[in-house]
DNA sequence: CGACAAATTGATGGCTGTCAAGACGTGTGG
DNA sequence: CCACACGTCTTGACAGCCATCAATTTGTCG
């Protein structure tokens, strides 16, 4: 990052946060004046239907940028919420506009990320709609890995992960239920283990062979900053 | 739009060019030296399944810009296929950065643009989810007509598609045999018709109901230009 | 007329949701 | 210290939505 650029973040830089579990940081169809980047902790974006139900979208980890929607649209179409306590740098929601102005390359990467957050969306949506059960289950855990893996999070072959099994469920859309007894399969299988707040792998290549994933190479999350 | 943005795109536009039924404009997994913006006629965003499943992600209809992810990012993460005859206007791949670097107000609404589609994006993985088959289809059918009618398609309650059942049922997660049964039911009930080439609603109110969207509000979908 | 795509309908099976109950750990108040 | 509430995980029983298979009909095109 150039000098000039430096100067411009500490320019719309209000300050870091650090937010205790279960804080709602954004809400979906509010505005935010501020935009963040995660420099610690997870949480889960998630929308909310009128009956109660509800869809995880993602979960969010450290280098994410949030608060895009809310910043180049009127609104947040979608919540966050912290799992563990959360460490925000946060933004002037105005930034945005300066940084497309002063540094159209940071915008064009702008851009890329919001690309970027648009596949991952299409990923979620082809596993949701057209796998099985079990598959998706064992793709969902695998994404959730493979992100582990690129931050460094996993020792052991153990990601640590403050996400319950209704999260999980309600991401693949599946019932608690169901989803309970298809990660017992895995887990009687020797592929993989959920549990006591942990994710482990086992068995990486056959996980991989379950979620018809076989051969698939992941897209990485390139930080913003 | 200014002259000088009048004169950038002159700059970077190759052309215009009529394309037959059945075409794929783009191809997943595959760069892409063009940027496209849809004149007039329909086609498919999709993605296909090693086994040969697909998954519809939206249909694109006039004013639509195509090609956004092979323009940031370094290929397509999904397919566009042509239903009708689509005319096109074509565009340079470079004439992105160069947008964004001369007319950042332009750079802005194209992020604007991408999280619109990462909006529509989270919005199907809701109701493939969480939704019954029931309520998939009424709501598949209510965006396909709010779209006609915000582009003037809708002539005495009909609005001409150029798709196949096959083509709804990839994009809801569900089977052809049990969307053409669904069908029947909204058709049954006086509450709306997909036949012979074009969608008819009768009972707006009443599929709005089924679609469980009674009191929901549309997001309109800008042209880029 | 024959081939083909698309739409339609019925029969069958199974994956998955729902309901229910219990186990386990944690925190709280008496 | 114990009783109790609460959240989470787990397991079994049952029902139902939906996938699959199969056959028929309709319309289009060569």
């Amino acid at each position: 990052m150039s000098a000039e650029e430096l100067a411009f973040m500490e320019r719309f830089k209000i300050g870091e946060r650090a937010v205790p579990p279960g804080t709602e940081i954004l809400t979906e169809g509010e505005a935010s004046g501020e935009l963040y980047t995660v420099l610690s902790g997870m949480g889960l974006r998630f929308k909310l239907l009128e009956d109660g139900r509800r869809q995880v979208l993602g979960v969010t980890m450290p280098g994410d940028f949030l608060g895009l929607q809310a910043g180049v649209m009127d609104r947040m179409h979608h919540s966050v919420e912290t799992r563990t306590e959360v460490t925000l740098c946060i933004f002037r929601r105005d930034a945005l506009w300066h940084l497309f102005r002063d540094f159209p390359e940071r915008g064009y990467d702008l851009t890329w990320l919001a690309a970027l957050e648009e596949h991952f969306l299409g990923e979620r949506l082809v596993t949701v709609a057209q796998l099985s059960g079990l598959e998706r289950v064992a793709r969902g855990l695998l994404r959730l890995f493979e992100r582990g893996v690129d931050l460094g999070l996993v020792r052991n072959g153990r990601l640590p992960l403050p996400f319950i099994q209704q999260d999980l469920a309600d991401g693949l859309g599946l019932s608690l239920v169901h989803t309970n007894k298809l990660l017992r399969q895995l887990r009687s299988q020797g592929i993989a283990r959920w549990a006591d707040g942990g994710l482990t792998i086992y068995d990486l290549a056959g996980l991989r062979a379950v979620a018809g994933m076989a051969n698939a190479t992941a897209l990485a999350v390139r930080p913003l900053i």
